[in-house]
DNA sequence: ACTGAAACAACACAACC
DNA sequence: GGTTGTGTTGTTTCAGT
């Protein structure tokens, strides 16, 4: 993981679709290396699939809201029973106040009641307190690059 | 945006690099089809761009945190200040107690407070909260599917 | 709008440095 | 680990329906 391993996460981030060929250019390197490389990216596990951005509005998904959820139990293993529903796409354990946050897209306010019904329905869960998006300023499907972080 | 159009978007959300033969093969039509469905797709801007979803871990971003900022004024003309700041891979404006919520990722919780420091240091800003991840349990990539919106 | 085929470009593998 | 070359595969365009 050198700086050219960094740049081509960058190109990729930005761009999935350019050629090889384009993507050593940009690093400087031929297209052989710089295939290699990516190939070895995604066998390490940096590059974990490459990915439509697919914008959520699209599908009809306007609401977009964060909920912390109380427990009365230790909730490490419950991804599954979050990863069920379907409009959850984020949950993480949480220090703090809160045992878990999650992040839900909905059609509509009358889907998000219904999945914050559903989350109340998870074994230990007793309570939620939902976050509405009102306009999400932006989104990148990136991490941070420039930032000083080794790798 | 049909049935196809919505299976041709879960298809690529999984994995972009497939052929269009395969995407084709995948949803029921040729291969010149699929990739026409796909680029009316790209055209209408329900398909954003197509990445590399990279572990942030593998770029030693192994810190990530949800911050709540209070603010004295409206804040939504400040998307390009919060983007300034690459550990900021969200920013929203939210309704509730605070004004906006973003997510950062940091390699260490020092450089976590450097960029709290530099939140506080947007005009309108007087206050923030963190919120810790401890572990995440998941992060799709993806908007839901299956759970009956409409296009 | 989809099909099928042909021209073109990119990928994947190999031999070598 | 890199480059350059070559057969194979996928992409892209277009005439036909």
């Amino acid at each position: 993981m050198d700086h050219i391993d960094r740049a081509l996460l960058e190109q990729l981030q930005q761009d999935a679709t350019q050629s090889y060929a384009a993507l050593g250019q940009a690093v400087g390197l031929s297209t052989g290396a710089a295939h290699e490389r990516v190939r070895k990216l995604r066998e390490h596990g940096a590059i974990r699939r490459t990915t439509a951005d697919v914008d959520p509005s699209a599908l009809g998904y306007g609401v977009l809201a964060y909920v912390t959820v109380d427990s009365t139990r230790w909730m490490g293993d419950t991804a599954p029973e979050f990863a069920a529903l379907p409009e959850i796409v984020e949950a993480h354990i949480i220090a703090g106040n809160a045992s878990v946050l999650v992040k839900v897209r909905t059609a509509s306010t009358e889907q998000l009641q219904d999945v914050l019904r559903r989350i109340h329905a998870i074994d230990g869960v007793n309570g939620t307190r939902a976050t509405i998006v009102l306009e999400p300023l932006f989104e990148r499907p990136a991490s941070p690059y420039g930032a000083g972080a080794a790798g």
